[in-house]
DNA sequence: AACTCTCCCAACCGCCCTCCG
DNA sequence: TCGGAGGGCGGTTGGGAGAGT
């Protein structure tokens, strides 16, 4: 069991937050910072429980956030990574730097399952066209064990990870060399592979290579290319998880 | 115009993890 | 080593908005 509630104490206000509580909080961690949550409505004066002002910065008031509808390549990331890390969505949301775990979750539940679903049935009556390029994003070098296996192994990851990287490590080495010049490059690159690899298998953020894989992911001809390869070897990429 | 239905998302709840005394 | 406190995360819910009838 876990604790009791931390907001169950009289007088605490629950529901919307007004702008007036927006403005409180907001000058509140500009001034000191976020953390420390339990003393915000001490010392604010905000009928809040402290979860409650963690929850309203991180997922609405934090400089940074990125609202309104997600881009295809963001849809190709949160599916691809929930496939391999299941209902994670704070290790997924470190990949959408500009995405809140919430806002990865509901688009999930409201958007995705569905769409997945509907794509599924669509993919049980092959057409002879072949794959789409609404197809989720594969990441090549994983085997095809059950779901369950697929989704939490540390060893699927870390060979997805490394087919993955092999594949594409003449346009990232390009995309290194641009971003830390000529002669950082390819130690740039191997650098953001270590770190990449690591951000995974830890469930940890990722630091170097966010920007670096977020340029690419943001690539339409990153999509292409996959397109391309799914084609030429169709048995290389993990089923879709439903 | 009024009512019902559906969808979406902000926020809450309960549990787990980590830290610290 | 243990237990309490705080922070973090994922699942769920409730209410508002828009669509449909």
């Amino acid at each position: 069991m876990g604790r009791p509630p931390c907001c169950d104490s009289a007088g605490i206000k629950k529901g919307p937050w007004t702008p007036e509580e927006d403005i409180i909080l907001i000058s509140y961690i500009q001034e000191r910072g976020p953390g420390n949550w339990r003393s915000v409505p001490t010392n604010t004066g905000l009928m809040r429980c402290s979860k409650s002002c963690r929850l309203r910065w991180t997922n609405y008031l934090r400089p940074g956030i990125r609202r309104g509808n997600f881009t295809p390549q963001e849809e190709a990331v949160i599916i691809q990574l929930q496939g391999l890390l299941g209902n994670r969505w704070a290790v997924i949301a470190s990949y959408l730097p500009q995405r809140t775990d919430n806002d990865i979750k509901n688009y999930w539940n409201t958007h995705l399952k569905k769409k997945l679903k509907q794509l599924h049935a669509s993919v049980a009556a092959p057409s002879p066209s072949g794959p789409t390029s609404n197809l989720p994003l594969p990441l090549p070098g994983i085997n095809h064990g059950g779901a369950a296996d697929y989704a939490s192994s540390t060893d699927n990851i870390s060979r997805l990870l490394e087919g993955w990287m092999n594949s594409c490590k003449p346009r990232l080495t390009t995309e290194c060399k641009r971003l830390a010049g000529e002669d950082g490059g390819a130690a740039g690159f191997e650098r953001s592979t270590d770190n990449l690899s690591a951000g995974f298998l830890d469930g940890q953020q990722a630091q170097l290579p966010l920007s670096l894989l977020e340029s690419w992911l943001l690539e339409e001809t990153a999509a292409k290319q996959v397109e391309e390869l799914m084609e030429n070897s169709p048995d290389a990429w993990p089923r879709p998880l439903f």
